[in-house]
DNA sequence: GTAAAAAGTTAAGCATACTTAACTTAATAA
DNA sequence: TTATTAAGTTAAGTATGCTTAACTTTTTAC
């Protein structure tokens, strides 16, 4: 049966592989704020349903199944974060944790009624395809991360990764929004940090964050 | 600390409480579909953390602490239940079963928003009272069960119980909905039971069904 | 190629929230 | 008033999903 927790997991493991990263036990275990022994324990049960491929020390990956129900449980957190916003108001920063919760908690039929009311949207505001009730996944622009940009140039912003608040509230206070325009001034090798500039303001940017951002160029 | 389990008992305790009945074990366990040694167990916990009042064999009632937790999933559920029918258009008798599980997993800050999208409403779509954000509880409006009405009068519902989803189901099918008329054609003190005319159509409700239908006579 | 460090696993134990079975207390009916 | 029934409690046991501690495997650095 799949429980809260199991879709939590299978929600890791699937954000892991989709970035072609090997989920391994304490990448997942970091992400979910658990100990590693709670992975292993997990992974042989996610193992014996046929959710997951698991072999000992050699990290996890889904299987159709599992995927099935990553997607599902992707697809209900997106739509309600984008709900949230459109309908009562919220902010960026503020849906994350909510939606984190609600993801478990709400009916097919109300998750279909949320799209309908959205008009069955393809990304959700921070620019993540949204899965379709099918099981497929709208095609993601062809973009790069702030981590490879070059110097000189200018970009947009077309997707933030929104695994977590605090960086929502950093990127809202400086502006760093979907549809954001910057300029790259500036990339350290020393730490691989990127310096841009955004209405005129310039801010440096650690890799961690950079990384989170994905962006396409301006002519 | 207040788990969902807890915040369950106490509604459960509190609905109760409310209408005037002891809370006894059975009765509660009956309400949550548990064992009465689940009951017996979580009263003694209740009861060691201060929310309830409890004595071996007494039933149970909730101390001022106990209910105002109560009292705030009382507020979620129904601001839920008002908000689903609301904002996308689901009916009577879908939202009971989504807010019972709503309840549970939206942080105040959305409860608000929601509270605020609704204009502050004192009264769900059942009639129910919605709780205060203070701790209030909206006056509810004089009225009488069914099961207390006299033959040959005309009524309008002004509150429904709306515990059960079979129960919504039953009434949405039979057009007995919140500001409906209906006059009362029989009683049969045989087995309590009314009969209403609805719509020039008449329909015999049970007693249990009709204790949990409120009216008002109109003159 | 081996030693040290990092990553992963296993085992034992815990809290929560139940269950069933056995028992006790209270309510009721003759 | 007492025997029977109903209601309530206790005790023992279970599943889930964690933890820490001890141990094993893999990776890395020399």
């Amino acid at each position: 049966m799949s429980t809260i927790s199991k879709e939590n997991y299978l929600k890791a493991i699937f954000l892991h592989n989709r970035i072609g990263e090997n989920a391994s036990t304490s990448k997942v275990a970091n992400k979910l704020s658990v100990s590693n022994a709670a992975i292993s324990d997990m992974a042989k049960k996610l193992s014996q349903e046929g959710l997951i491929s698991y072999e000992k020390y050699r990290g996890m990956e889904l299987t159709a199944e599992g995927e099935k129900i990553a997607l599902r449980v992707l697809r209900r957190h997106r739509l309600w974060e984008s709900f949230l916003i459109k309908a009562l108001g919220m902010s960026w920063n503020e849906v994350h944790d909510e939606a984190e919760r609600l993801e478990h908690h709400s009916s097919d039929s109300l998750i279909d009624k949320i799209d309908e009311y959205l008009s069955f949207p393809d990304f959700d505001p921070h620019g993540e395809p949204i899965p379709k009730k099918n099981g497929t996944f709208p095609k993601i622009p062809k973009s790069i991360s702030l981590s490879e940009v070059q110097v000189g140039n200018t970009y947009q912003i077309i997707r933030v990764n929104d695994q977590n608040t605090e960086l929502m509230n950093y990127l809202t206070k400086n502006n760093l929004l979907l549809n954001s325009k910057l300029e790259v001034v500036d990339k350290l090798s020393f730490d691989n940090s990127v310096v841009v500039k955004v209405d005129n303001k310039k801010n440096s940017l650690s890799e961690k964050i950079s990384k989170s951002i994905f962006v396409k160029i301006l002519k």
